[in-house]
DNA sequence: CCTTGAACCTGCGGGC
DNA sequence: TGCCCGCAGGTTCAAG
């Protein structure tokens, strides 16, 4: 589920909520996620005061006043809700966070492949999950020439690179077609065959497209949050994804000839592409 | 180093 | 109705 406009998104939801509180309980429902949880965890949380939640990659972030920080990723399937006092688990229900202020945050995971971590603040940047990430996608780090440069002498699919998390990061299946569909950019064109002008629109439509979801996942979370309080699984409108057989949208290529918005099958993902507007 | 493919796990929808 | 299949937003590891 989460790409990096759903992970920041749920960040953004979660810090107003968690910033400043004190974890007064921390309940591990079992053993494992992708891997165990780690050692002494719950003895780690208990009685730290919560800084703020940030975002690296995929990766939400949630600092605490013991020089150390709370990670967690939610694989295909997470999701984070906050609910209050009293809240009784569900299925799935593998983390929950009991805070000073009655709120409860709990992680869910049907499939499990999601992570919980406990790194050291000052030297994160060397952990193993997080020590060969690309650039972010939204900083000045991330530019066209950078791009050419990564994917200098690379064979393999653009698309199949853009999911790459060492040569960008947050980029997911998703938005990796709607990326591709936007910039004009064929799948399946060689990584390291892209132009300068081109990896410079590349890398702006990268920017627009996850740009426009966070602001989506934005008033999403007006919405979710008098609701229920979910975050992490939003209803976001595609271009291309999942709609094989549909028109082309704002493209007056002849659906008939064409076929359509077409899927196949890149590094066992799914790809949608127009094949008469990406070259 | 690169590239590919499988593995991890549960749930859902479609076809029969 | 049930069963079997393919598919799902991510990451990591092994093998070539």
């Amino acid at each position: 589920m989460p790409e990096l406009p759903e992970v920041e998104t749920v960040c953004r939801g979660l810090d107003p909520v968690m910033r400043g509180q004190k974890i007064l309980r921390a309940e591990i429902r079992r053993k494992d996620l992708r891997k165990p949880f780690p050692p002494r965890l719950k003895s780690a949380l208990e009685g730290a005061t919560i800084q703020h939640v940030s975002r690296r990659a995929k990766y939400i972030l949630i600092t605490l006043d013991t020089g150390k920080i709370l990670v967690m990723h939610l694989g295909m399937s997470g999701r984070v809700q906050i609910e209050g006092e009293g809240y009784t688990p569900k299925t799935h229900d593998h983390f929950m966070l009991h805070l000073k202020n009655k709120r409860v945050i709990v992680l869910n995971d049907a499939r499990r492949f999601g992570i919980v971590l406990l790194v050291d603040a000052a030297t994160m940047d060397d952990h193993p999950v997080f020590v060969a990430l690309g650039p972010e996608p939204l900083s000045n780090d991330f530019s066209g020439p950078y791009l050419v440069e990564r994917l200098r002498g690379k064979k393999v699919a653009i698309k199949t690179a853009l999911m790459d998390p060492r040569v960008v990061v947050g980029v997911g299946n998703i938005y990796a077609s709607e990326s591709l569909f936007l910039a004009g950019i064929s799948p399946e064109r060689e990584a390291g065959s892209i132009s300068g002008d081109r990896a410079e629109k590349l890398v702006q439509a990268i920017r627009k497209v996850l740009k426009k979801a966070i602001e989506k996942g934005g008033s999403t979370l007006k919405d979710h949050r008098q609701a229920s309080g979910e975050l992490g699984y939003f209803q976001h409108h595609f271009t291309v994804y999942d709609k094989v057989g549909e028109a082309c949208p704002g493209c007056s290529c002849d659906i008939v000839k064409t076929g359509g918005i077409r899927r196949i099958v890149q590094g066992g993902r799914s790809s949608f592409y127009c094949a008469e507007k990406q070259k």
